[in-house]
DNA sequence: TAATCAGCGAGACGGGATAG
DNA sequence: CTATCCCGTCTCGCTGATTA
């Protein structure tokens, strides 16, 4: 079940569904005021979802001497997301100007961690680093406030929502399954559902669900895009290494699925669009096969700190329930997140073109 | 390093439906 | 009416992460 797509589809955009939501705007809002009280130079919010080079960004700013632009990704609950994502996300707003993370709270380590790779960012309890040519504002050690907490987020999108809502995109008719059901297609815990459900009809992304009334997606390319952007947070938890391979294109051997493995990422995207030729590995597979899978392709193990890029294979951990595999390859939705996560650039055109194929529909 | 906390799995609980 | 089953909710306690 291999579909070719030919090389000269126009690729479509996918718009970013990112509306900035009302936590996000006071967050935003108070990060600014904070700024202004403590910096010697102003800092106006110029637009909300600006729009820049075709893109929308959370907001366009401008320091005010000068006149320098700087586009905002703002972010709650920051301390609690994958930070590598975030950083990555940062790189993939338009080219050619300065970058600014916006959020609640960044709490010391997270704040070196920011500093080490000279990604600027402010929060709202005050805490600024930017560094601009010419402009360095840095302020340090600034607690959250207590009464202004930004609300909490719910369980739709920790780790375990992720799974729910992943086998719910992938098998629709879990939406009116029992709640026994999805946990076991989802490979979660029962009592885990109710909650997640909950908190993905407050979010919008679902309706229905009361007494006789069915179930449904609000809107299913939301709730995708959304999945997408969240999946890193699970997809660090059930990292099972990096390694190197130095054969070529040893991944091309029937035998692989005797592990019960997938191929996913570029190895997916290259046997459905025939339009890339893989760099890095990605497969998943059971974590008990794993000691015997690396041996049997002669896996070394990848040591030091960009584990989760420059080695040439990715091992995870599968994470659904279901272990019945149509293909070798892993779902189409799971391929689309691996390719933006993989942070390449020209991933993202062939993961916009999985998406726009066979996931929005 | 110690204390605290969020997340979540396991399983008990009890309300409601259904069959006998 | 009562026994039984089904199913969402609740509670407890473990684990790993975060904060002091």
């Amino acid at each position: 079940m291999t579909a070719v797509v030919q090389l000269n589809t126009l690729f479509i955009i996918n718009e970013h569904v990112k509306l900035l939501n009302m936590i996000e705007k006071k967050i935003l809002d108070a990060a600014i005021q904070q700024f202004n009280l403590q910096a010697k130079i102003e800092l106006t919010n110029l637009e909300y979802e600006g729009e820049v080079d075709g893109e929308v960004v959370d907001a366009i700013l401008e320091l005010k001497p000068g006149g320098r632009r700087l586009l905002a990704e703002v972010k709650n609950w920051v301390a609690h997301k994958d930070i590598g994502a975030v950083i990555h996300q940062l790189q993939g707003l338009p080219q050619g100007y300065d970058r600014i993370l916006v959020a609640d709270y960044v709490n010391p380590p997270m704040a070196e961690r920011l500093k080490k790779q000279n990604v600027n960012y402010m929060d709202a309890a005050g805490n600024v680093f930017l560094n601009l040519p010419g402009t360095y504002v840095q302020i340090e050690g600034r607690k959250p406030d207590r009464d202004q907490n930004f609300e909490k987020p719910g369980k739709a999108f920790t780790a375990t929502g992720l799974k729910v809502v992943y086998a719910l995109l992938t098998k629709p008719e879990l939406l009116n399954a029992t709640y026994r059901e999805v946990a076991e297609q989802a490979n979660v815990a029962l009592g885990a559902i109710g909650e997640i459900l909950k908190d993905l009809t407050t979010q919008d992304f679902l309706a229905g669900g009361r007494r006789s009334t069915k179930r449904e997606f609000v809107d299913k390319r939301a709730l995708i895009d959304k999945w997408v952007e969240e999946y890193p947070k699970l997809r660090q938890k059930i990292h099972l290494g990096a390694f190197y391979a130095n054969k070529p294109n040893w991944w091309d051997n029937p035998d692989l699925t005797q592990y019960g493995a997938l191929l996913g990422g570029e190895l997916a995207a290259a046997k459905t669009t025939n339009q890339l030729k893989p760099k890095i590995a990605t497969i998943y597979l059971d974590e008990a096969q794993r000691d015997t899978f690396l041996k049997d392709h002669r896996l070394q193990k990848a040591e030091g700190e960009n584990t989760l890029t420059a080695p040439n294979v990715q091992l995870f951990a599968k994470f659904w329930g279901d272990q019945d595999h149509e293909t070798e390859l892993t779902n189409h939705l799971l391929t689309y997140a691996d390719l933006l996560a993989s942070g390449d650039v020209r991933n993202r055109e062939v993961a916009n073109e999985v998406a726009n194929t066979y996931l929005y529909d």
